[in-house]
DNA sequence: TAAATTTGCGCAACCGTTTGTCCAGCTATT
DNA sequence: AATAGCTGGACAAACGGTTGCGCAAATTTA
């Protein structure tokens, strides 16, 4: 292996000092024009690259930003990526990649890991059941900024940016309403996520704004698995007023929902309509998709957590003016629905 | 920011060299006892972390791998990254992502920011109309091995792991035969792809197993687009002969020609039965899943590419010496059925 | 014409860690 | 007691690039 052209092997060939031919490569003024374009020259000539990890080194600053995440295979999650990707990259960062897949213990280790690879700034959607926060504290030690995003912590001194389902859910239950759906049930998430309350207050209001009155037995919470929606839906169906909508948690539990119903001898659309969460593209491939979705927006949720992380960086937000967006979902109907 | 401690630091504090102190730390034998406790505990006090870049450039090595692909939304890629990651982290190495977004100036420059990062190795996925290897063989000068996954370039001198679509759709076809499908439809990629020619090898041996003539008039191809589907259906149920069941190109193509065929007033799995490729964890949640999928291995093609990647790293294997796995697909039947 | 300023470039330190070499003092050998 | 062999550690260079400072020559200004 040649070894690459280094700049001192430039100067020693122009015999010119290695400051200079930096110097030059930069094009700073105080360099004649001459020796400039004769460095350039050479330099194009040897096909010199500077060696980005001396750079990094000697800046300290990586122009990489770490990703932590729970699960790629979750659309949301690849959408957001490549809302992350695309706009590091737009400002020459890249991207480190590492997956929790929902274990706390292995999010920390990607954390320290990541802090040894002295990533400039971290952007983490967290593991399911992270409650500790330690592993994510320590790094403003190391002056290593943390923008979250969809699934943030519990804590007051945070960026994030993160998305309410409040306002979709209003939209959703009220598209209902107007399509004359009187009796809808709710299949939704883990009573304490603040996404499931969210939903609850959303449906809440939306039945409010139509002075009708909130059924609190109608909404019912299930945990995501196919078991459970089951179970939920089972407990819908014998409602004793006759349910003929549902708003499911997200596109998955919607599809378990309805395979549910055509087995009770459902007609969907006719006997039972649904509505979800998540907009998912996989959701045009389906047999009998929602009648509308609430989109989550995860690309432009990616897109504004590494703005946020790359303003801080970039010094044009304080690192102390903790910035917290929220964003808006919004009721996606299906074409021609 | 109270600046990190560094070997320097503690040599300085112990009226040691930082020689002696960094040969503490690893434990160098001709280090005395004594002073090597003194130097750990002072580092553990002080809370001491190498700085990874410093030794990055020293050891010209950073311990990061480049994946270059082209959409993680694809479910195939999202299910190769895990086993990509998951491997590199077992041998402490992380992981740089670039998708290309299946652009090939953006894959090419995605290579060339790898480079500049000075990545250990690459692990890439071609984007679909990239034809030309020039951003890969540059790589060869800057010594940075690159290992080719599924979509693989059409070079001879190349690492690469792919799978091989041929034994799986002889067990598809064959599965269709036993079931006493007799006239059976193909809806396959563009002619020039190579995972299209391997599927119609498939098809045509697996009728020859049973000294049955093959049909190349029920073997369409399409580009996988919905509108091309839908054509490719149209065309397969005008044929002269019934078409019972149906291989389509991958779950997606097979959910949009069940789309169709319900339109058409057919009955799925009793008028027409579905085989497709990929085997998506969606499938499941398709109100008519294939009866069988063909699994194409993500996870493990990720894997074994990245541990070609990290021999080659290592030194295991010589770099000259072309790693060339294939993987065989295996058709996998949807459970129940 | 002398003084002041500008121009163009070299010198040297520095970032943090690793590693080859050298050396002083001690121990053991004969 | 002289020599050889260890032991434990220091010194310094190196990785590649950046940057503050200094300084001579050229140019402008008074």
């Amino acid at each position: 292996m040649p070894n690459l052209p280094t700049i001192k092997e430039i100067a020693k060939r122009l015999n010119l000092a290695a400051s200079t031919v930096s110097r030059a490569l930069h094009n700073h003024p105080r360099i004649g024009l001459r020796t400039r374009m004769k460095v350039q020259e050479l330099a194009r000539e040897l096909q010199y690259e500077p060696n980005q990890t001396a750079i990094f080194f000697q800046q300290k600053k990586t122009f990489t930003l770490g990703i932590v995440l729970p699960e790629l295979s979750e659309a949301f999650f690849s959408a957001a990526i490549s809302g992350i990707e695309d706009t590091a990259n737009k400002s020459n960062y890249m991207v480190l990649l590492g997956q929790s897949h929902d274990d706390t213990t292995r999010e920390q280790k990607i954390v320290e890991i990541m802090k040894n690879h002295r990533v400039d700034g971290l952007l983490v959607s967290l593991a399911k059941n992270t409650v500790n926060y330690a592993h994510f504290e320590m790094l403003r030690k190391y002056n290593i900024p943390v923008v979250f995003f969809d699934r943030i912590p519990n804590m007051p001194s945070i960026h994030y940016v993160a998305s309410n389902m409040e306002s979709g859910t209003i939209q959703a239950v009220s598209l209902l309403l107007q399509r004359g759906h009187r009796v809808i049930g709710m299949i939704n998430g883990p009573e304490k996520l603040t996404a499931s309350q969210q939903r609850t207050t959303g449906y809440q209001k939306a039945m409010q704004l139509q002075r009708l009155k909130y059924d609190a037995s109608l909404n019912v919470n299930a945990d995501l698995t196919k078991e459970s929606t089951r179970n939920a839906m089972q407990q819908l169906l014998a409602h004793k007023r006759k349910v003929t909508a549902i708003v499911a948690f997200n596109d998955y539990v919607s599809q378990d929902a309805v395979q549910y119903a055509l087995e009770q001898g459902l007609e969907i659309n006719k006997d039972l309509t649904f509505v979800s969460y998540a907009n998912l593209p996989l959701s045009s491939y389906m047999a009998f998709p929602p009648l509308a979705s609430v989109e989550q927006y995860p690309y432009l949720q990616g897109q504004r957590a590494t703005e946020i992380l790359l303003d801080l960086l970039s010094g044009k937000l304080p690192l102390d003016q903790y910035q917290q967006i929220v964003i808006d979902s919004r009721l996606v109907i299906a074409p021609g629905r």
